[in-house]
RNA sequence: GUCCUGUUCGUCUAGUCGGUUAGGACACCGGGUUUUCAUCCCGACAACAGGAGUUCGAAUCUCCUACGGGACGCCA
């Protein structure tokens, strides 16, 4: 362990947003980095605006990305509460010292900070030295009694020990206002590091909560990987320097550090997220994969498909390589599991050019008589046919395809037809001809 | 308006001490494999905001301009 101590400190008024989910994401970073502690404190002291869902819901996308608390709510810690809405008697306590100093003061019943007039220096990590007056002195308790966020802030920060304060650069004019109350304090101030914000992919301006792919339990809902989120969001103002952009978990925090942290905004990119969750997802472990996928098919009402254990195996390890997320995955497998699959519109044009009606009958005479029933001979037999009535193969493919599927697109034919098995795929190309599509 | 902060391909970025054909990735475009495809492979396009200065030499240092972002609450 080492004695750095970092915070993720959200006020929780509203869903927990991308950006604040980055800022976490590092705080969490730069403490296993650094074998330091990362606590969770929750800046709920305007009582007006905070409400019970919005809790739960940080806690629940925090832990869905994996980004655990060593200090805070539901795990305590020595420096508790972790609540700001429990911590009056502290505040008091400082407030006292201050009053007690001389260094507050009472005006239209509240209770402003007498600023030192001097120019405070931040010494921020990723920025630099930053210089910055704080002319006019401000209130630190309400005319209503309660402290504000400037105040409850920096004496959480100084109460919790917290060494480095990683946040986001829209705080970076704050900080003289923070600067003034450690002087006040008579303790030093920590490191900061104000990291730069998340922009809209175009048009002006920060992220919010309106733009498509703000929230994070949109990708929970989409079955995201938490590892595939956390990589793209690693990737946003900063990089390991190397040119290496898919990253475990383990090989982000070998390499994050401070100092290597971009001062530029970054714009979100939904089309590199999209693609690095998609690597992530072809690289999961057979196991990982088949386990996920359990999940997935059982939050989406298709608790039936995975009732064929052998089976369900057999088909995630020919889509997985397929597979772009795993919000298509009952839509990409469901034919095998049901019978009365729908035969898609646009494939079935497609296959109309292939005389389909002729193609089937040939087909199934071929299969009906193979003994052995495996890709190799599946194909060779499939080609000779081809060649023997002066056709493409690919016709064959496409419509064979279609007949037990009902689409065009899918893994392997090959492959599907083994996994299907030889007296189903003959049920199937029936069940196509009785349709009467062609 | 005041203050803070930033500016490399469309986007994310590499390029710490000045000398590189300015590198990688996503996207886009083109080709190939898979005689389907969303996988995979190859290729093309594409950037140092502008201007001065320092220097033999500047994306890298200095200054100015322009533009971007943020903060200016008894919100957090």
């Amino acid at each position: 362990m080492s004695n750095v101590r970092v915070r993720f400190a959200p006020s929780p008024t509203g869903y927990f947003h991308i950006g604040g989910a980055r800022t976490a994401l590092f705080n969490w970073l730069y403490a296993k980095h650094t074998g330091g502690t990362f606590v969770l404190r929750i800046e709920d002291s305007d009582t007006e605006r905070n409400k019970k869902e919005s809790l739960e819901s940080l806690l629940t996308n925090l832990r869905w990305m994996g980004l655990d608390w060593d200090e805070g709510p539901e795990v305590g810690g020595p420096y508790g509460p972790y609540f700001q809405s429990e911590r009056n008697d502290i505040y008091k306590k400082y407030l006292k010292q201050l009053q007690d100093e001389g260094l507050a003061y009472e005006k239209e019943g509240a209770i402003w900070l007498k600023v030192s007039g001097e120019t405070q220096t931040i010494d921020d990590i990723i920025h630099g030295p930053v210089r910055r007056l704080e002319e006019k002195d401000f209130v630190i308790y309400r005319s209503n009694g309660t402290p504000v966020f400037h105040f409850v802030n920096v004496i959480d920060d100084i109460d919790m020990k917290i060494t480095h304060v990683i946040r986001g650069e829209d705080h970076l004019s704050n900080t003289s206002k923070h600067m003034e109350l450690y002087h006040a304090f008579g303790v030093p101030a920590p490191k900061f590091a104000h990291i730069p914000l998340i922009l809209k992919t175009d048009g002006p301006g920060k992220m919010s909560k309106r733009d498509r792919g703000s929230l994070v339990e949109e990708y929970r809902d989409k079955f995201f990987l938490p590892e595939g989120l956390i990589n793209y969001l690693s990737l946003l103002g900063w990089s390991p320097k190397n040119d290496q952009e898919l990253m475990s978990l383990e090989e982000i925090i070998a390499a994050f550090d401070l100092p290597g942290i971009n001062k530029t905004h970054a714009r979100f990119d939904e089309k590199k997220l999209n693609y690095i969750n998609a690597e992530h997802l072809k690289h999961l472990s057979k196991e990982a994969f088949f386990e996920k996928g359990i999940q997935v098919l059982k939050a989406t009402g298709h608790e039936d498909y995975t009732h064929n254990v052998p089976l369900l195996k057999e088909v995630f390890a020919i889509v997985q390589e397929k597979l772009r997320s795993f919000e298509e995955l009952p839509n990409f497998i469901g034919y095998f599991f049901d019978d009365n699959y729908n035969f898609d519109e646009k494939a079935l044009q497609k296959v109309l050019k292939h005389e389909p009606q002729v193609r089937l009958a040939e087909i199934r005479t071929l299969l009906a008589s193979m003994e052995e029933f495996s890709c190799e001979t599946i194909e060779a037999e499939l080609k000779q046919l081809a060649e023997r009535n002066g056709v493409q193969p690919g016709d064959y493919i496409h419509t064979l395809r279609f007949a037990v599927s009902g689409r065009s697109v899918g893994p392997s034919l090959y492959h599907m037809l083994v996994v299907m098995g030889k007296d189903n795929v003959l049920k199937r190309i029936q069940r196509c001809l009785d349709a009467k599509l062609f």
